[in-house]
RNA sequence: CGGGGAUUAGCGCAGUUGGUAGCGCGCACGGUUCGGGACCGUGAGGUCGGCAGUUCAAAUCUGCCAUCCCCGACCA
């Protein structure tokens, strides 16, 4: 992508109705922008990092057995009134059409999932069933903030179990904590798994947290569990402070070091749904005894869009963010410096062709009226993870930077090449 | 939903005895620059959030409304 050409550019002063520093950060960096509160356009960049993470969630989704589907945003006022959450559920949007017909706009997809799920699962021979969807969710927060953090309009992955038994179920709830363990490390996040309150649905859930000071949760934990990660031994506990039966500082149950506590971005959640939706919708199964008995159901959360604002939260300095590898918009930014002619324009063009020909995604700074300077700061606010620069100075070499890093080092073409793909 | 703050050019802001709006960035054009947000010159860009009121005259005073932000409550 020539820069140049790119919608969405980059601006020195974030808006001033932007605190949150991932919102301020993003939309100065060119990847968001406000349309009203707690809605954001996803500029190019910015879609291209929400992808990213789509992708990871789903990879990681599909290996456990997930099958990918899309519901419907406009849902049925019906299935919402026989679960009792036409008036429960106090975050839903209810539009109302030119007929007077009122809609709910989905901030979760039980009520659509189990009648549809009647409609194919009649037997034993039909469970257990994975189905997962990665699409926008409304709730009508009385208060959106904290820019992608606490949307009325966002992004979220949301699959749904349906087992025999509560023995299958629980099988696959530990199936599922291992790929969001997986997943959130691919992110290049420290996700802890935290033990939560059930809500209406049963005695527990869990929460994947994210230790940040712009978290809206706090969480008791042992602090070994930052060491703690997939195939790596270490302590597991961590709670959800409103439910939590120990206080900071107090021994961890588990290790006896000291508890901690933190505030936390929640970015996942999993839990229990047991029978209460099956039994509202009738959703049952016949058994090898040829007898009917209710579908069990787990519920799996991610918010992808919550997850692109953390991960700007957690990564960033002074200067912007610092994408992880994972999820970066681009792998490299490459810069051209130009000279008097347009000897290195056209140097630079060629790098450029190059590497995309070999694969790899780039954002090449191909403008001709902006200073170094200019075009290294909005390298640094961007966060590509590695930055090229072709210039008078490179020679026939290329420089590369790491983002994270200050070292600069000169590769031939042949060597970045081999070193990207 | 309660409390507080804000709204003037694309963005950041200034604008008090009330007299029809200005700065920086950005943008366009010309020129000089060219490795850490360069410089000079010229120029375009505004129903001062909306509606009503007071006044000869309102960005400025009054009322109502809308929107945005923060704190709190809420967050299956």
């Amino acid at each position: 992508m020539r820069y140049s050409k790119l919608f969405g550019k980059t601006i020195k002063n974030a808006p001033s109705d932007e605190v949150a520093v991932n919102a301020k950060l993003l939309t100065k960096a060119g990847f968001i922008r406000k349309e009203i509160a707690g809605v954001y356009n996803f500029l190019p960049l910015g879609l291209r990092v929400l992808n990213k993470i789509s992708n990871i969630v789903r990879e990681e989704m599909n290996a456990i057995g997930g099958q990918e589907l899309e519901l419907t945003t406009l849902q049925n006022k019906q299935s919402w009134e026989k679960t009792g959450r036409w008036s429960s559920f106090d975050v839903l949007f209810k539009a109302k059409s030119q007929l007077d017909i009122e809609y709910p706009l989905g901030p979760t997809h039980e009520e659509v999932i189990v009648p549809l799920a009647k409609q194919f699962v009649n037997s034993y021979k039909d469970l257990p069933l994975y189905v997962y969807q990665i699409q926008t969710k409304f709730r009508d927060e009385k208060r959106a903030q904290s820019g992608l953090l606490r949307g009325r309009e966002f992004l979220m992955k949301d699959l749904y179990s349906f087992h025999t038994d509560e023995k299958d179920f629980e099988k696959y709830y530990e199936i599922a904590k291992k790929a969001y363990k997986k997943l959130f490390q691919r992110l290049g996040l420290d996700a802890i798994e935290t033990q939560a309150g059930g809500g209406t649905f049963s005695k527990f859930s869990h929460e994947y947290q994210v230790v940040a000071e712009a978290g809206e949760d706090e969480i008791i934990y042992c602090p070994a569990f930052a060491k703690a990660s997939v195939g790596k031994p270490g302590c597991h506990f961590s709670q959800n402070q409103e439910i939590a039966g120990v206080k900071e500082n107090e021994s961890c149950p588990i290790c006896q070091k000291k508890l901690a506590k933190a505030k936390a971005i929640e970015v996942g959640n999993i839990f229990p749904l047991k029978t209460k939706f099956s039994e509202t919708f009738g959703l049952t199964y016949k058994g090898k005894d040829g007898k009917e008995n209710p579908v069990v159901m787990g519920c799996y959360g991610i918010g992808i869009s919550r997850l692109m604002g953390t991960i700007a939260e957690v990564y960033n300095d002074e200067k912007g963010i610092i994408w992880p590898k994972s999820v970066a918009p681009y792998q490299v930014h490459l810069i051209m410096i130009n000279d008097k002619g347009l000897r290195i324009k056209k140097r630079a063009d060629e790098v450029y062709e190059k590497l995309q020909k070999a694969g790899i995604e780039v954002l090449y700074d191909d403008r001709e009226d902006v200073s170094a300077g200019g075009k290294f700061a909005d390298a640094d606010l961007i966060g590509i993870p590695v930055r090229l620069v072709v210039s008078e100075k490179t020679g026939d070499k290329i420089e590369w930077k790491k983002r994270s890093e200050e070292k600069t080092e000169f590769l031939s073409e042949e060597e970045l090449i081999r070193r990207l793909v």
